[in-house]
DNA sequence: TGTACATCAGTGAACGCGCGTTCACTGATGTAC
DNA sequence: TGTACATCAGTGAACGCGCGTTCACTGATGTAC
C-alpha cells in the first residue's frame, strides 16, 4: 500500500509530532518506537520507511518542540514592549499547567539529552540557543547593560525551577518553587543588577 | 564464603558509593547492575543480598549524593559570614571542574528521576529539601525580606545552569552559562530584590 | 490516454541483544551444645 | 574451649522480558512505453 509523496510527508510528520509529545511527556527512555507509532496511528514496522534509528528521530522531535516553543513566544509577545513581553514568557514559561514548559527539551529532557549522541545533544543546544537569542532580544531592547548575562541566566532559572517543580510531586510544592521562580526573576528583570556585582 | 556483619556493612556502603558516583556519571538507564558491582569490585549475583531492586538502590544512591553534597557545603563555609559563605558555595556549584556539582541529582539526574518511581522522587526532593534550607539559612541570616523566595530561585538557577552546562559539547559554551549564572547571582545576594518587585 | 511493471509505504511477526533478576553452589562465619 | 552444624555473602552462569530493528509480504502509486 504504497502512499503518494504528499500523504508519505505528511505521514512523517505527523510521527515526529507525536514523537515529540511523548517524548517529553516520558523521557526518552522510557518511550518505545511501538508506542510512539501508535500514538501516530501506525504499527511499529513502518518507522525505518521514515528514519534510520530512534536517535534520528529523537533529534528531530528536539527540533520540532524548540520550533513550537519559539513560535508560542512569538505568537504570546507580537506588538507588546520588550519589558512587557518578557514578563510575559516568563509567566507562561513558569505556569502550573505546564502548557508552555512541558514543550521544552532542556526543562523535560535535560539530564537525559546529555547521555544521547552529539547529533541530539547539538539539537537540544540549537534550541537552548534560539530561546536565549529570543530572551536576551529582549533584555537587550530593554536596555540592560549586561544584557546577555542577564538573559543567560533567566533562562538558566526557567530551566532549573522547571525541572524541579517537574520532580515534586506535590503540586503545591511546585507552585511555591514556580512563583518563587517568577518573583525573583521579575525583581531581576525590573532591576537588573549592576554590571560586575558578582565580584 | 559468609563475611563478618561488620565486612557485609561494609560491602553495602561500597555498593552505594560505587552507585552514587557511577548513576551521576552516566544516568540511571545507562547505568547496569553489573557495571556497578564491577566498580565495587564484585559480580552481578551478590548485588540481591544487599538491595532488593535496582530503584531501592537509587534511591539509596541519591540519598548517599545529597548526604556528600551537604557535607562539603558545611566543610566549605563553617565559620564564614553568612554572606561570604553563600557566595562560597554558588561559585563551587558553578565552577567548571564540576567536582561539586557531579554530585547534585537534580543537576545530573532532573529529567529521570521524573520518571523513576515514587520512593526515588522522595529521596530527591529531600536532597532538593535539605540544599534549599541550607542557602535559606544563609539568606536569612543575611536579613534578606523574602529569604525563602530568593534562596529557592538561587537553587533553581544553580540546577538550571549546571544541567545546560552539561548538556553543552563545547567547554566554552558551558564556560559562559556557568559565569552568567554566577555574576547574576552573586548580584542577587548582594543586592536582593525588593519584596513584591515581581508584580 | 492506456497498459505493464517497478517502486515503496505500511503491516505484523520474528529476531537478537542487553540487562535485571534468579539460582545452584561454595566456603567462611557465627552459633548451639 | 572445642566440635558440628546452620547461616548466608558472594560467584558466575542462565533465564526471561522488553525493545530496537529486520524481514517477507501486500497493494496502491508512479513511471515507462
Amino acid at each position: 500500500m504504497k502512499k503518494s509523496r504528499a500523504d508519505t510527508a505528511e505521514t512523517r510528520k505527523r510521527i515526529i509530532a507525536a514523537a515529540s509529545t511523548v517524548f517529553l511527556a516520558q523521557g526518552l527512555a522510557g518511550t518505545g518506537i511501538a508506542e510512539i507509532m501508535a500514538a501516530a496511528g501506525m504499527t511499529p514496522g513502518g518507522f525505518y520507511r521514515h528514519f534510520d534509528s530512534k536517535e534520528h528521530l529523537i533529534a528531530e522531535a528536539n527540533s520540532a518542540a524548540s520550533e513550537r516553543l519559539l513560535a508560542l513566544f512569538e505568537a504570546a509577545t507580537r506588538g507588546k514592549a520588550p519589558g512587557e513581553a518578557l514578563a510575559t514568557i516568563v509567566a507562561m514559561y513558569l505556569d502550573q499547567s505546564e502548557e508552555v514548559s512541558a514543550l521544552c527539551s532542556l526543562a523535560c529532557l535535560g539530564s537525559e539529552l546529555r547521555h544521547s549522541d552529539s547529533e541530539i545533544k547539538a539539537a537540544a543546544m540549537r534550541g537552548h540557543e534560539r530561546m536565549l537569542a529570543f530572551v536576551a532580544g529582549q533584555t537587550r531592547q530593554m536596555g540592560v547593560a549586561d544584557h546577555q548575562s542577564l538573559a543567560n541566566a533567566v533562562v538558566s532559572t526557567l530551566v532549573g525551577a522547571v525541572t524541579i517543580a517537574r520532580l515534586a510531586g506535590d503540586p503545591a510544592r511546585a507552585k511555591v518553587i514556580l512563583d518563587n521562580a517568577r518573583t525573583v526573576v521579575g525583581g531581576l528583570i525590573q532591576r537588573p543588577p549592576a554590571p560586575g556585582a558578582g565580584h
